[in-house]
RNA sequence: GUCCCCAUCGUCUAGGGGUCAGGACUCGGGAUUUUCGAUCCCGUAACAGGGGUUCGAAUCCCCUUGGGGACACCA
């Protein structure tokens, strides 16, 4: 049997849609669970929606995603080029082939000329005419008009296209991997142009002639194509080659049911109800883990199936559970809050090493000078359940590095009265008496003089932790205190006792 | 308009003739805790509608409705 080899053959018009990831994802999932090859194919035969730094752009996102092909623009391959701008000569002699063949035909229509045609067809009660068998012999094209002005014609340089003759009524069946049986009409498929005036071959003719050349043997892509697989059904025919398996997934859309577009959003914080942000680079700006962002597409539209109640997947899981036989037939909704969700199950699923190393690539701990790693492994050890973005660590782990500048003004309110000083000076005495500065001895060093004057614990803990850290919330105080040190924790006391007092104008 | 696809909790979904229709996210409640978070319990919530077929239909068939896609010298 040959080798599994899929591809992904974007167009690159600017940014990454979730979507188009998503396709991706599964043709990468697929090549790799089939051990097969997985390409990459730039669909650019549209110079007129040619961008800039699109190309580039689209290898960064797949990089990051660690989708990696194994043939493609960057990467090389033995059926390259693996773009489709380079490839017109072979476009080209394929059409030519099918002319011969007399399975195509020239056009030399103009565009008003198919306007007219189309305004005509649109008074006559059909809002959507097709160039077809029913009117192609009244058009201008090697079919309807005498050799001898067809060859005068192209002698002339009058500009042509290469039209697909679409015979009437045949039937197109295909055997979808996740739709099923699938039966089309011929009336329903125009005599679709192959090669544009320009030269440049459309999408259809490229994408068979490619599928064939790079020995592609499962088309992954979105469900929008489905409909042009009558065309490219013909085609193979035409050419005498087989057609590869077809596996036409479903589309994402907004939370409110649309389709998604940047045109809806400025920014990721502020979305417009209803509507998510579709561009992949987005979600990696604002820090999302690519494992939480690829398990989070994964399963909009496929899951393990019965039995395996699994959310949380790596990419390796991932490979090792797909199938094409478990991808749903039926639209998804992109949703935020799973997504978010699976952000932090995978934040948990991180080493604190691999936490440590990702929050010291970040400014902030530039700016900090030298760490220490123990001490950095403390501080993520405490923080970790914490975190919902990587993103949020510093603005967290602040107090661990510097003594606080201010304390929170609603928390000193609510917990620091002018007994609150004295006490803390009393406990500030204990933990200098502790032997061992560790949480047990903490806490016990705490509740003692709690006890002593009959205080609930929280009357100190809550002060002790503004005078320590500045803030109201944490991680476990006693734990926290213990990786602090004595010295910070009495040096902090000792300033809290002298300063908070002042703030509140109170002692 | 024509053709094609789709239809289970708000969302992602399992289940494909006999299930109390299961799980996850969200939301609500409780437990725990020094706080936040995490965790653990508990709860709310669905087979779009109508016809068949069948002893029996969420499941098979048909229709309706709703949603989506395609109908370019764009991909």
């Amino acid at each position: 049997m040959a080798k599994t080899r899929v591809r992904f053959a974007p167009s690159p018009t600017g940014f990454v849609h979730i979507g188009s990831l998503r396709t991706a994802l599964y043709n990468y999932l697929y090549a790799r669970n089939q051990g097969g090859d997985f390409i990459l194919r730039i669909e650019d035969t549209d110079r007129e929606r040619f961008v800039e730094g699109a190309v580039e752009n689209l290898i960064s996102v797949l990089e990051w995603a660690g989708l990696r092909p194994d043939e493609g623009p960057r990467w090389g391959g033995a059926c390259g080029p693996y773009f489709q701008s380079e490839r017109t000569e072979t476009y080209r002699h394929y059409a030519q082939e099918l002319l011969k063949k007399g399975y195509a035909y020239y056009s030399f229509d103009t565009p008003a000329d198919i306007e007219a045609m189309r305004a005509r067809a649109k008074a006559a009660g059909n809002p959507y005419a097709k160039y077809n068998f029913a009117n192609r012999m009244e058009m201008r094209n090697s079919l309807s008009l005498p050799p001898a002005e067809v060859e005068e014609a192209i002698a002339d340089g009058t500009p042509y296209a290469i039209r697909l003759l679409v015979p009437e009524g045949r039937k197109f069946e295909v055997e979808d991997e996740v739709r099923g049986h699938v039966v089309f009409d011929s009336k329903e498929v125009d005599d679709q142009v192959l090669l544009k005036s320009d030269g440049y071959p459309t999408y259809h003719l490229a994408n068979v002639v490619d599928d064939h050349l790079m020995e592609i043997t499962h088309v992954i892509r979105g469900e929008e194509w489905l409909s042009s697989v009558p065309k490219h059904l013909l085609l193979y025919e035409y050419f005498g080659w087989q057609p590869p398996k077809m596996a036409h997934l479903p589309l994402i859309f907004n939370p409110d049911g649309s389709k998604m577009s940047k045109r809806d959003i400025q920014s990721l914080e502020a979305l417009p109800p209803g509507k998510v942000d579709p561009d992949v680079a987005s979600y990696i700006r604002r820090g999302y883990e690519k494992s939480a962002i690829l398990n989070c597409i994964a399963l909009l539209g496929w899951n393990p199936g019965e039995g395996d109640d699994r959310q949380v997947f790596s990419l390796d899981e991932l490979v090792q559970e797909f199938s094409l036989g478990r991808i749903n037939k039926s639209a998804a909704i992109f949703d935020l809050k799973k997504l978010n969700w699976l952000n932090k199950e995978h934040i948990m699923r991180r080493s604190p090493e691999s936490i440590a190393a990702a929050v010291r690539a970040m400014p902030e701990a530039e700016a900090l000078g030298e760490i220490d790693q123990a001490y950095l492994l403390g501080v993520v050890g405490l923080l970790h359940e914490r975190l919902h973005f990587i993103g949020d660590f510093w603005r967290m782990a602040g107090y661990f590095f510097k003594d606080p500048e201010s304390y929170e003004a609603e928390a000193l309110q609510k917990r620091w009265s002018p007994e609150t000083a004295p006490l803390l000076q009393e406990l500030s005495r204990e933990f200098e008496a502790a032997g061992v500065f560790a949480a047990a001895e903490i806490e016990q060093a705490l509740r003692t003089v709690a006890e002593r004057h009959d205080l609930k614990g929280s009357l100190l803990i809550h002060p002790l932790r503004l005078a320590v850290t500045g803030l109201s919330v944490g991680p476990g105080l006693f734990e926290l205190m213990e990786l602090l040190g004595r010295e910070t924790v009495l040096r902090r006391l000792t300033l809290a006792i002298k300063q908070v007092p002042m703030i509140l104008g109170i002692g």
